[in-house]
DNA sequence: GGAACAACTAAACAGTGTTTAGTACATTTG
DNA sequence: CAAATGTACTAAACACTGTTTAGTTGTTCC
């Protein structure tokens, strides 16, 4: 029966066209300019298609946004194989803020923009969000076993670190740092994540 | 001559009337189901009307902006009186915090939505933005003076205090933080701020 | 009273996400 | 093999969006 298998893949392939024009449309010109059309556009379908394969626009987002965490947790993968903590967290921001840099419209999708979000209210649907967490909630959770640094619980010393992330990363994608020199912002942003991860440390 | 005293205090006046219908259905209902026709039907006028007082959407959800940059501002500046440097940055953190929590969708206006800033570029045409991080860059440097905080230089201060903030709350306000149970949410994220407040300091 | 000007609007334009009804082809069945 | 079923796809429409144009109405000025 390798007909209905054949038949699977082939519909499996044309999500996956349709995802990846979406996304490549979406990186290039944002999401108010990926409309439905130009994605069919692009890979010379009718727009009605699409919606034989997602739901609606948002789904298809969303789809897009799960993608781009696989991406992240890979990239997270890469520092677990580092044994102190405090090293880990260091090597696990850079990696988040690497990601950020090389994909920032991404980034957005992934947390700041809403319209991916709307339809997710529990944990559950958003899985991909759970486990990068879950990544830095372990680090924090072993640096203070460790007594390396000085949080009363580990939910408030990653929400701390990631907050503190994400906030650089959100005012520069967002453009809310004109009150600083362009020029300064890199320096500033990577000398700011330094100094956190000082400032957290127990002193001896 | 007061004729045209009368017409450009009646111009104001239709100015402000599109301005809080526009801000209300915004704080209501988002930015997205604030279409120029429902604004236009709320003060019973044509859509084009709007177009005389506004040169586009942009514009008039620029001018809320500005409008609630005032309100900020004001806010602000019920620390000024506050002498010692540390005692200010908590008050200011506070207030910052209460604003974002009391009008969430104006804070979303203000700093994570990109619609409002799309055209603009250069600090001069957000001179709302860059007062309102003057006033947390003057508590920094007084605080370095005093030898009261670690910073390399005010700017890295002011950024890494604002970042958390923003942080934190551009999290919450986008619903990213559903891997935290949300009875959890208030409570760490007010002990996280006075937690950063705390490290920021030199330990004597 | 007639000209100039201002405030306002109806209607249209080009775009959006989405749905419906129907076509064309591949597969399965009698 | 022919007819029936099922699947993949699409043209066209619907109800919306921001915005512009051309034209109407009413006020102000000489």
């Amino acid at each position: 029966m390798g007909i209905t298998e054949r038949k699977e893949r082939e519909k499996a392939e044309m999500r996956d066209l349709i995802l990846q024009a979406a996304s490549d449309l979406f990186v290039e010109r944002g999401y108010e300019q990926t409309s439905i059309r130009t994605i069919a556009d692009k890979i010379e379908y009718s727009p009605a298609t699409i919606y034989l394969y997602f739901k609606d626009k948002q789904e298809l987002f969303h789809a897009i946004m799960d993608k781009a965490f696989e991406v992240l947790l890979h990239n997270f993968k890469s520092v677990e194989k580092i044994a102190e903590p405090i090293s880990r967290m260091r090597a696990l921001s850079e990696v988040y803020m690497k990601f950020a840099y090389a994909h920032p419209a991404l980034y957005d999708l992934m947390f700041i923009m809403t319209k991916p979000m709307d339809h997710v209210e529990h944990a559950e649907d958003w899985d991909c969000g759970f486990q990068a967490f879950n990544f830095l909630l372990e680090i924090v959770e072993e640096s203070i076993e460790a007594k390396l640094v000085n949080f009363k619980n580990a939910h408030l010393g990653a929400l701390t670190v990631w907050s503190h992330l994400h906030g650089l990363i959100a005012l520069h994608i967002r453009g809310r740092l004109l009150m600083i020199p362009e020029e300064m912002h890199e320096v500033l942003i990577s000398e700011s994540v330094d100094s956190m991860i000082e400032l957290i440390q127990i002193k001896k």
